[in-house]
This record gives structure tokens, sequence and C-alpha cells, in this order.
DNA sequence: CCACTTTCTCCAGTCACAGGACAAAGGTGT
DNA sequence: ACACCTTTGTCCTGTGACTGGAGAAAGTGG
């Protein structure tokens, strides 16, 4: 089948485009009172459109007491691809071009096998979904990659947890290899775009999107478009001291949030509570298994573990503390929490929020929700999808 | 004489405007290569700009093997006032279009007195400066205070330090007083949108500016632009708990930066390093005046004084651990570091970029300038004359 | 004095866009 | 059934924005 091979040839026909991904099929009417162009020129431009078969005519709506209006809507052909690499599992999901998840599969995988075995998988697990008929081919992919990456070339620099990802060509090789357009960003990022997207951060111009999986990491969302840095590697809290002459971190430092609180720090301090007993709940588990992980934690805890939950509301405490500054400093609309700890949920969540109403400023945190992401691990598939579709919906 | 009346009716005309405010006079050819449009539109533009008044023709420039261009200068008899009011003293300053400083007053001044006995001395101040021949009028002032502000209406909010403030329509009252347009910010924005303008700041889109003097505020600057926070209390640093369970602090909390860090703070430890001996060159000075301050400290370390060295020391120590977290959390292009301690010179500068430099990570810090500000007490007036021109030369 | 450069103006043609007239297609009340 | 209203969509014309070329004005250097 053919793919998508035009692009919006001006800002008004990116605009639609967008409004239509957003906002679902519109008749030329309803796209008229959310533009502020004429009724003629915005036919014109819808014309064009139509014949660059970016958006279809399909039917006719009920009428509102008068003519009933055409209905306008993205091509239904267009799939996007939203690729979520994290530290031990990849994420794959196609979405129409309402960027809706048609298909989404996960499948365990260790990113230090480097980029070549990681991307094979991926490619592998994108045919998987064509195969099943969910698409005839992608008209765009967005990768997200769990370290920071030079966002306009789509490769990442220097990422602590991924050796051999450094300055690997990660966008050019795909888009090679995918044979369709492709955006690279930080995987947490994605997750900011996914939740402002279709999750808890719609509607807000300036959020946090704090993910707490493996490490720990902090989308930045300003006026609505995620900031970066210079570098890119804005957000990155994980190695913010929060114990001067702490713990040891991987990182060579001492006293990084991350060494106090992550799946794998979490991982840890449980294990180490099962073996000096104290504990039922997570020795049960640890004998079970051999090993701990974030997941045991959080049915300890919901089993009503006394250290299980210990060890969670600590946690909670130190990022709560780390966050309580950001939000001084940031002064967002919203904070956002996710990722695999999801699972600890309200304890962590309660943790967390006492921290930040206790020490920000009360101007900060009069009206400030902490909530956590309601997307799951589809928030970052969502997220891939939107960052390539902002991509192509923008002028050529 | 006849003030400022007149807006850009557009886009270009605004373009135009801050070009030659920023790269001062030019003629048609040179604005040409920098505006995208071509002769005959531009030549419109400007046209119409010198009938509006706002710009003026004034002589030949020399040639430069051809015909010899017309100058075009932004009115030589626009005037901006930039005000900064401070905790303790209130600068007033005159500039041309081009925001060049034509005369700059300082008179100290406690904010506690409340909005009414504050402006009524601001007001003061710029009668003087009118009256020193140096403006006829203003055509539009740029106030800023030591405090939170919702930006749009120009009013200060829940302002720690300034009881009395809360809500005072700072904006209306002023522009009533002074009979021209003005705009009101946080004074630490003023002083980044200063460093920006005519500072250290120059062609930076992502920097951060931290203010240390009674208190520590820090302006955020994100792609050119001031990010202000979501009720207008973004860059409030100054309680980020740096000690938990540590001193107490004027806010209430524990801990906090300003408990340690600040011009008030600094002057508490010096005094009382003073009383208890062990330092004779603070000892000295409290005897003279029973008090001491900053510039106290700051000519003691000069002298050598391993105490006030050490006091200066530990301040940019807790000082540096909040600007690295930032640093990991923001990545900017650049740190600048001014206010009223600027005067601790390289001593400060050197603790705060070695906890910087060995906690942020090494891909945010890599090209990381730390610098004083160079515009020292001017940098917020030149801010507030920026805002303020920013607003006017802006379309209407 | 001539060739060449730079600056600036003028003019005609093109494109973007708004707004009104009007046709199409549906309602609702009598 | 009919008149009348509403909503949607199309067509057309006029206006203003903008470009690019021709050419005048004003200078330099050989």
């Amino acid at each position: 089948m053919r793919r998508m091979t035009a692009r919006p040839a001006n800002a008004h026909q990116a605009r639609l485009l967008r409004l239509l991904r957003d906002g679902g099929p519109n008749s030329r009417a309803q796209l008229g009172d959310q533009v502020d162009l004429s009724r003629s020129k915005l036919a014109v431009e819808v014309d064009r459109l139509l014949e660059t078969g970016l958006v279809v005519a399909d039917g006719l709506a009920a009428s509102r007491g008068g003519r009933r209006s055409h209905n306008i809507r993205l091509a239904p052909a267009l799939r996007f691809l939203g690729v979520d690499i994290g530290a031990t599992s990849i994420d794959v999901a196609v979405t129409n071009a309402e960027l809706e998840v048609l298909g989404h599969i996960n499948q365990p995988m260790d990113v230090r096998e480097g980029p070549v075995a990681v991307f094979e998988q991926v490619l592998a697990m994108a045919a998987k979904l064509r195969a099943s008929g969910l698409a005839e081919g992608f008209d765009g992919a967005g990768i997200g990659v769990p370290g920071p990456v030079r966002f306009p070339e789509g490769v990442p620099v220097a990422p602590p947890i991924m050796p051999g990802w450094d300055g690997f060509p990660v966008r050019e090789a795909l888009s090679q290899d995918l044979g369709c357009p492709v955006m690279v960003d930080n995987d947490v990022n994605l997750m900011a775009m996914g939740e402002q997207h279709a999750g808890v951060a719609r509607s807000v111009g300036d959020f946090l999107c704090v993910k707490i999986g493996t490490g720990i990491g902090c989308g930045i969302v300003v006026g609505g478009d995620v900031y970066r840095g210079t570098t890119g590697s804005a957000g990155d809290i994980g190695h913010i001291q929060v114990e001067p002459e702490g713990r040891p971190c991987a990182c060579g430092n001492k006293g990084c949030l991350e060494a106090y609180f992550s799946g794998a720090a979490l991982a840890r301090d449980a294990e180490e509570a099962a073996r000096h007993g104290g504990s039922p709940e997570l020795s049960t588990r640890f004998e079970g298994s051999g090993r701990l992980t974030a997941v045991d934690v959080a049915g300890a805890a919901a089993a009503g573990d006394a250290v299980a939950l210990d060890l969670i509301r600590a946690g909670g405490n130190r990022t709560g503390q780390v966050i309580a500054g950001l939000v001084s400093f940031f002064n967002p609309g919203l904070v956002v929490i996710g990722g695999g700890v999801t699972g600890l949920g309200h304890t962590l969540l309660a943790a967390i929020r006492t921290q930040v109403y206790r020490q920000s400023l009360p101007l900060a945190t009069g009206n400030l929700p902490i909530v956590l992401g309601e997307l799951g691990p589809t928030a970052g598939v969502i997220g891939g999808a939107r960052l390539i579709s902002d991509h192509l919906f923008s002028p050529a």
C-alpha cells in the first residue's frame, strides 16, 4: 500500500491536521470555529488536503437543524509506530492517525545488549504487528530511549545505562529499516507527551512528569512543548544529591537519589530486608524466586507488610524531597508520577505529597495536583506516536 | 513634549523596532539582511514607522563602495524608566530607546515601608532624573519587585518579605502616576533580562540567573523568554531545603538555603563570629559600626581573614549544592551569579563551581560556564527597560 | 569619463484572505 | 404541503500583502 508522502504545505494545513488528530472527525464548519479563518479560505485548505489524500471526507454527519455536514477525517489508513525502549523491556504499539492504540506488545530485553540487537527485536515486533493486520505499513515512528538524546539528529549521547549506544545513529538507522520518518527522544519525554495527549496532563501548559523505573527521570513541559535543555539532558534528576556523603551511586558520586530510590535500589533494599528477616512477606517471595523486584515490594505492601511499606515511604520521602525543590524552582501546574513503580500506588504518592506540600512554597503548591499517570505503559508509546505526528503534521 | 503614542501596527514593524533597539542605527539595506522581507515591503514598513515618529532618519552613513545609505534609528527622544525595588534599596534609571543607561540613581529604602511610601520615593527619584534634563518625560517603565508577581496584571502575590504589598495594583497605580505604560516583574527576572540584553547572557537561549541578595532567587530563561511558572513563583529557590531538620528559617520551615546563605544570613553569621572572636578583621569592623553586612565580609575576605573566607566558602557550597541540582534538572547553557553578594567574587564562584562540576552530570556540565554577572546593579534597571520595551515594541 | 557597486524607489503582477451572495439540504410550524 | 428558518458549503469579487524586476540616485575606483 502507498504510504503517507504528502506533508502539509503551510501552517494552516498543519493546524488543521492537528485539530483532526486531537479532536477526531470534524465538519468544515466545526473546524472553522477553531481556526480563525474565513470559510472560503478554510474550504480551500481542506480541499487541498483532500487532494493530497492526508484527509478524507467520509459520509454525512447528522443534521443539527440544517444542512448536514460532511465529515472530514484523517486518512484512515495512516499508521504510526510508538516504540518505548526501557532498561529491561521494549514496548511497541501501532496507532491510527488519531493516536489511538490499535495494538500493543511488550517483550523483555536488556538495553545493554546494544543497539543492533535491540533494533533487531524492535523490527521483529513491528513486523508482528503488521502481520496481525493492524497496519499495512508505517507512516512514521517515534522512538524513546532511556537516556539523553541529541534531539535534532536523533542520536543518544553519553547514556550512562546504555553502554554501546553513544553516538549510534538511531534515527537514521531505523528510518532506513522501517522505511518511514523517525524521531527519537528520551523515554521520559515520551511519557510526558503521552500523558499530555491522552492522559492526566491534557490542557496543562507547564508540568513535570516524574518517571520512576529502573532509574528516575523527569519530563519537563513548558508552554505545551517538551523542554530538552542545552545538550538534551534536561530532566535527569536521578543523580541529584539527597544525602551529602551518602550511599555510593553507580555514577561515581555519593548520595544520589537513584541510589536510594529506583526500581534497582528498591529491589536491593528489599532483598536485604528479606535476608535479614523481619519481613515475612518479603522473605517468602524472596525464597520463591531467589530475587525481588519492585512488583514484589508492591505485593508485600498490599498485603500489609510493614517493612515493605516503610521501604516505599522512605523512597517516597527522598523523591518528594527532590520534587519539592523542583516545584519551588519550576512552579508547575501539575506533577505526574509514573513509570514502573506506579504499582506502589498511593503509599508512594502520599509520601511524595507530604514532602512537597510541607517543603515547597504555599504559592507554588496552593493549587498543585500531584497525581499518578493514568496511561501506564501506553504513555510512552502514545508519546512516540505523538512525537512523530507532531513532526509530520508541521509545514514541510 | 509629546510622548510615544504610536505602537507597531504589525509583527514586521515590531521586529524592526527590536532590531533597531538591539543593533542600533541601521540602513534599510542592513535591516533587509535581517528580516527576510523584500526590499519593497521593507521600505513600506519603514516609511510607515517614519510616519508614526517611532523611528527617524538622521543623516547619511559612510559609503561602502556605492550610494550612501540613510541611517534609520529609533526616535532619539524616547525614554524608558527602569526601576529595581530591592529589599533595602531602590535603583532607578533612565534609558534611551536603545536601552543605554543615561542616568542611574540609588537610594536606601526598606520595602517593608509598604507600596505607598516606596512609590512616593520612586516618583521622587524619577522626577529627579527628569529634572536633570535626561528626559522630558517617560514612554514606559519596567518595575522589579522582590517577590512573586501575577505577571499579566502586574500585581505582587503573597510576597514573603513584602508585607502590605499583597495584591497592591502596582502596574495600575504607577501607570497612573507616571502617565505611561508600566510592566511589573520579579526583580530576579529583570536581572536575567538585563544580563541577556547587555551582559554575559547575550545570545544564550536557555540559562539561569541566580541572584543572591537579601534573599536568593533564580531567573529562568527558556528559548530566550523568561519563564515565570504557573503562579509567577518560578525561580523561588531560597526555600529549597539543604539540610533536613536544619536551621529554622523565617518561612517557618527548617534547613532552607536562605537560612544558611543570603545577605541576611551571612551578616548574622559574621556578627556571631565577630562576637566570639577568632576573626580580628570582622571584630574590628563590628566594633566600628555595631553591625556587619555582606560588604564587611567581602572586605575581611579580601584582607585574607580566614573566618570570613570560610563563611563565604560554606555559603557557596550550600548554594552550589542547590545549583547543581538545578543544573541536572534544567541543563542550562549558562549560569549567571549576581546580586548584592557579587562582591564576594571569586571565592564564592569557586565554591559554587566546585559543587556543580562535582555533583552534576558531565553531559550537563561539560560545556557549562558559571560566571558572575557583568552589569552589577544596572542589570535590574536595564532589564526593566527591556521589559517595557518588549511590551511596547510588539504588535498593538 | 566610464564601468561598477550599493542603496533606494517605483510599478506591475501574484497570492492570501475576507466577506457577501447564493445554492444545497435539512429542519419546524401551520 | 407549504412557507420559513437554520446550517452547511461553494463561488466570486475586492482588498491588501508581498515579490521581483526595472531603473534612478549616489557613490567609488581606474
